[in-house]
RNA sequence: GCCAAUGUAGCUCAGUGGUAGAGCAGCGGUUUCGUAAACCGCAGGCCACGGGUUCGAACCCCGUCAUUGGCUCCA
């Protein structure tokens, strides 16, 4: 028996409606184990599905399996697929299958005298009256729901790409396994398409484009995590802020400005001490000598806005007459997260949160819950995103009190509104139970890195919880107190994660109103009058605002195209002597080639049309 | 935080124990040219950092830091 596994809240389910794709992947798990089995005999296998990239099995060995064992486990997985066994599947009773964990037959080439330690409790884990199967190839015995190919022949190509560390069942208190990732196809071209679209969105990475187009940079003396914003990238930066500070004022929001920290209290209030405590920055610690003997102070930078917003909400005595109240700010935000978890500009732990805390009361929480999500979707329309998912995050009854806050009734009626106004507007959304916040229900907005990892960019939660915990209040029509709800929302997530997917969304190639440089005037040539005439351009785009830069030099005239191209400039306008007897200028858009002459004025009129109206 | 891999010029990378290299970018010249790369030259490095082994270390060993791939966690 192995102790004390931590089970998730899901079973473990490897679907019977199965792609043939994913019937490949899944039995080159199934050859993988067997081959680690031939050179490694004491190897104990937990799960092997297959996934979105391939598929991997989980293993326990002593041995640290690392890229440079792949060439041995490939041959030996070639063997086995050479040897075309068939899938052969077996359903047994439970008392068989136990006796067979227990004899260490399962995950197994042969008997071994150890038990199969994380298929015995797997078996464990399966409902009483649901069938119980088998599947063999070759020597190689795995308990296994299948379904699988029909030999191991029918798996055409195969490779194995990586090894990373695993907890069973995703649970770190359990024992940690190494997971041996691999992918496989129907055949041979199929692979290699496979591998070089993964070279194409490597290309258009953040990490990558940042540092080629100059947007950002991490520095070791600054710290891991905390970028720092080159002048290209604060450019995206602002343009951003600006969009969001116009959404935000024509739709009846007030700006306001917070500190980067406060004292311990406030967060004990917020309950984000002790439970949050973990992913915060430590706490500056000050001794301060008064009169009475030294005082110890604990300031902490804070890791969300909320307590901050709720503290202005409070400042002021409040009326029904002032709500909804709708307050926005930009606000720096800091959390320690684990360094393992640090990625790009896509995790960090300094960031800038399009942040914003509408207080409203019941009734009027519809309306304000249906406008933020009116919000998401116009900005999603702006930046083209078509990709997403949202994802409506409600509580599990059974943790009231322990996970979420005790308040069935809120519950209840909250989710019912988010549920309704998710459905009347006809946004597309799955509902997962279990994953809301501690104070209320949420939207997440799910999207995917160029690398297919997923994020979070969005999200948008309620709160009855927290302003009770502040004590805010406001006067109703008939002179009682009430508590507002809580709308806590973030549409354009943070800069730093926002960016970091526009970038890959965009590949570097931003649209016009985005665009660092906007636009690069080109002269053919130094001759004085060109220049002249080159410089009164750029001079008459800055002065509307535009971010335009000349390129006066001597170089030909393709080298200076060709510089533009690679720093992705959005604009080129290429003046000859040709254009300048014809007060044209020729335009060139990045990527999409020569579009000729045209007159100067028109040339202006258009850049500033397309900025003013952030086209696509 | 955990497991593994990686760390050489601003960038991309060569360099397996014997005087640190290339291309691009940068800088200086020459070139005066119609839409993705003219030519010549120059400069640029505590080989992540700290220890060790060795006559000698970018290279071998140990540790630290950072990054990357995953796991847990999240905007």
């Amino acid at each position: 028996m192995f102790p004390n596994f931590h089970l998730p809240d899901a079973p473990f389910l490897i679907s019977n409606a199965m792609t043939e794709l994913e019937r490949i992947r899944h039995s080159a798990a199934h050859v993988l184990a067997t081959a680690i089995l031939k050179i490694w005999p004491e190897a104990q296998f937990a799960a092997g599905p297959p996934v979105e990239q391939g598929f991997y099995y989980d293993v326990d060995l002593p041995h640290r399996i690392t890229p440079d064992d792949f060439e041995k486990i490939e041959a030996e997985m070639k063997k086995e697929i050479k040897a075309n066994h068939v899938f052969e599947r077996v359903e047994i009773s439970r008392a068989e299958a136990l006796a067979m964990a227990e004899r260490g037959e399962l995950a197994a080439l042969s008997p071994r005298g150890v038990p199969s330690k994380f298929k015995l409790d797997i078996l464990q884990g399966i409902p009483d009256g649901e069938a119980i199967t088998l599947y063999r190839n070759g020597e190689f015995t795995d308990l296994c729901a299948g379904p699988h190919v029909l030999r191991t022949g029918n798996i055409g190509a195969f490779k194995l790409t990586h090894v990373a560390a695993s907890y069973y069942k995703g649970d770190e208190r359990n024992p940690q396994l190494q997971r041996i990732y691999g992918t496989a196809f129907k055949n041979k071209t199929e692979m290699e398409a496979h591998f070089a679209l993964i070279e194409e969105a490597k290309k258009r990475d953040h990490r990558k484009l940042g540092r080629e187009m100059e947007l950002f940079h991490f520095d070791d003396d600054v710290g891991p995590g905390l970028p720092l914003w080159l002048p290209n990238g604060t450019v995206l930066v602002e343009e951003l802020e600006k969009l969001a500070k116009e959404t935000e004022f024509a739709a009846g929001y007030d700006r306001v400005r917070t500190p980067h920290l406060a004292r311990e209290n406030m967060y004990l209030t917020s309950g984000h001490l002790p439970y949050y405590a973990e992913s915060m920055y430590p706490p500056m610690d000050f001794q301060e000598s008064g009169e009475e003997g030294a005082k110890s102070e604990k300031y902490y930078l804070k890791a969300m806005n909320c307590p901050h917003h709720h503290k202005l909400f409070g400042a002021v005595p409040r009326s029904y007459r002032d709500l909804p109240l709708r307050f926005a700010e930009y606000g720096t935000c800091y959390r320690y997260e684990q360094s393992g978890e640090l990625f790009g500009l896509m995790r960090v732990r300094s960031m800038q949160m399009n942040d914003a805390h509408l207080y409203c009361t019941e009734e009027q929480f519809e309306a304000e819950f249906n406008a933020v999500n009116q919000m998401y979707l116009r900005y999603f329309q702006i930046f083209g995103i078509q990709k997403y998912v949202m994802r409506f995050s409600t509580h599990d009854p059974a943790k009231l009190g322990e996970k979420f806050v005790n308040d069935p009734v809120l519950w209840k009626k909250t989710e019912d509104m988010v549920r309704g106004v998710l459905q009347r507007s006809g946004i597309n959304y799955v509902e997962i139970p279990n994953e809301a916040a501690f104070y209320g229900p949420k939207i997440d907005v799910q999207v995917w890195s160029a690398i297919g990892r997923e994020f979070t960019i969005a999200t948008n939660q309620v709160d009855f919880a927290v302003p009770a915990r502040f004590g805010l209040k406001y006067k109703t029509r008939d002179n009682t107190e009430a508590t507002p709800l809580c709308i806590h929302r973030a549409p354009l997530g943070t800069h730093e994660r926002f960016i970091g997917f526009l970038i890959e969304h965009y590949a570097g190639n931003f649209p016009l109103w985005l665009a660092p440089e906007q636009v690069r005037v080109v002269t053919i040539g130094d001759d004085a009058a060109l220049v002249e005439s080159g410089q009164a351009l750029v001079t008459e785009l800055r002065s509307h605002g535009v971010r335009a830069k000349g390129d006066f030099g001597t170089d030909p005239i393709k080298a200076k195209i060709a510089d533009a191209e690679h720093r992705r400039v959005h604009t080129m306008l290429v003046l000859g002597n040709r254009d300048l007897e014809a007060g044209a200028v020729s335009v060139r858009l990045h990527g999409k080639g020569n579009l000729g002459a045209k007159p100067r004025a028109e040339v202006v009129a258009g850049i500033l049309e397309s900025i003013r109206t952030r086209a696509a």
